[in-house]
DNA sequence: AAATCCGCGATTGTATACAAAAAGGAGAAC
DNA sequence: GTTCTCCTTTTTGTATACAATCGCGGATTT
């Protein structure tokens, strides 16, 4: 690695940014601007995630910030933040942390499950506790999603990307409904992590799909009924019966991701 | 603000550090160090939770490196950190993002506590489900502390201090002995967060010491039964009730730190 | 041949320089 | 007196320079 930064960058970002500012004088026009921290972080989590940077990868910082052409710093800070949230692990050394893509094992995985049903299970609780009007109006994006997961389901083989992306969506309606800031921020940290195993083990996940929308139809009428102990009750044990059909994929094909 | 570092510092700290280095020519002397960044992100933390740096306080970078003797660098990631841990928040402006001590509020201590709870019913939950030999030597330790509460309780008056402390070691062992490193870690990063409420309104917690006892009693029979669900239970009554009498004491006193 | 030590390249941690951007205030226009 | 504008100051975000460390490999010794 010789000449890290070419020198055009300074000289070919600045301007591009500045020029957002005057074109337009009206006040806020954040519209966007994304900083590099910010552009780091969501690109390195999206390689994590998306399993193009295997479990054990060795992060180095420079070789990062010159792939995404900005410096060590941006890169540094959404590195730390990612270690913070899990994605990536230090490995050995007392002063230095030298980092890396965390590996993805069965004890991970079960872990990692319990604290998002959890999580989400208390967001339930509190949602099934809302007035009738906000929960109806949940309820009927919940069925909207859970009915087309249940088609789904049947028809074999169905699009993984989108099977995924509709769980995705009914976990997200349940949270952002009725929680607050620190339990929304704590959970957009976490849940995430869930999609590398779900990747890993897609084919054998979508298999069990139809437990799973049995499942969801337990969490939606708890949260019908206002009944918060059968809400809290259903999205625990969705992420719990979760856990164990990872755990017997993970048995039967191995752990692929635990360097 | 003139001359922000003394140029003093770059060579007053380095030959400090590498003192360390060769007296003793053993391979691995890690003791003692620390990053400045870790030294940032303790001493800030240890500001905000004893209230030393009241809510609202504007937390500028270059000040506080100034008073830390240190760069900008670590203190931005230290403050990063709290950002994302909830004991600071960002104010406003969309590229900029200008931090402050968070405000102490009812509804935040009760979204807070709810959170604690739950992450530490689940705790519980795995403790109760440990062999007999772990339980026991955690059920020894917990029976210990919450006999010097119960002391503490009846005899009125108590160092506060004291008091904190035992609390706060009751519930670090409950945590420690079963959780995995990912509990682990969200238990370290938001619990301390209940120590500003509890700082806050000390006396008035205190009077109430003797319920928080009881409740401790039903947390170790949980755990000494092996029951998981009664142990889960009683953690999260006890965080549950916790809320409850904080609430009460900011109804009577009014919000002192909501800036 | 195995073990040890030394040195060099690779990598992180910290400091500083610089470029925007937001906030605030002084002064002009009405 | 109010409001608008422009300028100054403060503060953040990014880039880069530098120092110290870590790991690895090769040379040397026994």
């Amino acid at each position: 690695m010789k000449s890290r930064h070419p020198s055009a960058l300074a000289s070919a970002r600045s301007p591009a940014a500045s020029r957002h500012r005057k074109s337009p004088p009206a006040k806020t026009v954040p519209t966007g601007y994304e900083r590099s921290v910010d552009v780091a972080y969501r690109k390195l989590r999206e390689l994590i995630v998306r399993g193009r940077l295997a479990p054990g990868t060795r992060l180095v910082e420079a070789d990062i910030a010159e792939r995404f052409e900005i410096s060590r710093t941006p890169v540094r800070s959404a590195l730390h933040r990612l270690l913070q949230e899990g994605y990536v692990m230090a490995v050995r050394s007392a002063r230095q942390s030298r980092l890396a893509v965390a590996p993805l094992t069965k004890e991970d995985s079960r872990e990692l499950y319990w604290i998002v049903g959890h999580i989400e299970g208390l967001a339930g609780r509190l949602l099934a506790r809302c007035d009738p009007q906000t929960r109806a109006r949940v309820i009927e994006r919940l069925k909207a999603i859970n009915a087309e997961l249940s088609v789904l389901a049947q028809t074999r083989h169905g699009d993984p990307s989108r099977i995924f992306d509709l769980d995705m969506g009914f976990h997200r309606v349940l949270v952002e409904s009725a929680a607050g800031p620190r339990l929304l921020a704590i959970h957009a940290a976490i849940k995430p992590q869930t999609e590398r195993y779900w990747r890993l083990y897609a084919s054998a996940i979508i298999d069990d799909l139809g437990e799973s929308v049995r499942e969801h139809v337990a969490i939606i009428e708890g949260i019908d009924n206002g009944d918060p102990d059968a809400a809290e009750q259903a999205i625990r044990i969705n992420w719990q019966r979760g856990a164990e059909r990872l755990a017997r994929v993970i048995d039967s094909l191995g752990e692929r991701g635990s360097w």
